[in-house]
DNA sequence: GTAAAAATTCAAGTTAACTTTAAGTCAACA
DNA sequence: TGTTGACTTAAAGTTAACTTGAATTTTTAC
């Protein structure tokens, strides 16, 4: 069993064969045919639908997601290597995104070191260090500044 | 200057003023009125607009970020503590999505400890220790047992 | 005091990410 | 060989999260 129909693709992954379709005609997966035009999709398939899903429960959008995935080799299977390529790519993403919410967090909230949204971000990226390092950087760059609270 | 207008919060925040009553009709902020009917908000509501838009950049929906919200106190300017408390829950599920992906991944590709989608996921919760260890737990709950490849 | 800027409500329109429906075709098995 | 279930396309419908538009009122600046 080296292809695998719509229906057992679906039931593997939990995506519904309508949004398999839709993924198809987005680009992000691309899917044989067999004689009678039925969809066989090929085991490195099932874990491109997983992927999509994961980077979707963070936040990332069908397009950005099919960015990350064109940088998967065409035709040959990906091998660990390729995928490792891709994991680096979207964890980096994810830290980026996390440090983008702290510093506007920071800013907007015209507040650091009060133990707020900020510690949260950091502590989620770096859960080991909850000490109160507050480093170089811009204070506020709109609102106003900080009051004692 | 203790409370602010709707056009100054959609400046500070980046959030539109459309975005902002849109807000208001799900109940996640709830501005006073001035004696002429227009809304002002208070210094608290603007951290919790940008706590808003953080969890939105993380998937979360708004439902779910109003049941967060409503853990911080009625009436009472939300207190370090207070934010402190969300702030535990939001980092709690985000870690909790991060193992569920982890988990699901390892599932789904019928594949431990081969480098791609589980890796990703744990080396981002824990950035520093990327040795390969294997813990205990189930190894596949559905699909096909893992191949060597 | 007046004009412009900013606010108000309500209803309808938009976009992403799908799902549903309709009308059929293909595949598996008794 | 029939019939049931899984599949096909194409188009329309749905939901979340907003945005836009229209008509009106309030606030700000001179």
């Amino acid at each position: 069993m080296k292809v695998i129909s719509i229906g057992n693709s679906s039931r593997r992954t939990g995506v519904a064969t309508s949004a398999l379709r839709y993924y198809e005609t987005l680009g992000l997966i691309t899917p044989n045919r067999n004689a009678g035009g039925q969809r066989r999709y090929p085991r490195s398939d099932i874990r491109r639908i997983s992927f999509i899903i994961a980077a979707q429960r963070f936040g990332f959008t069908l397009p950005r997601i099919n960015e990350l995935l064109r940088r998967l080799p065409n035709g040959r299977t990906p091998s660990k290597a390729d995928w490792e390529t891709i994991g680096d790519l979207f964890r980096d993403e994810l830290t980026a995104k996390i440090h983008e919410l702290a510093r506007l967090s920071d800013t907007l909230s015209g507040c650091i070191g009060c133990g707020c949204l900020s510690l949260t971000a950091c502590a989620l990226y770096n859960p080991k260090d909850q000490a109160h390092r507050h480093g170089p950087g811009p204070r506020y760059l709109m609102g106003e500044p900080p009051k004692s609270h």
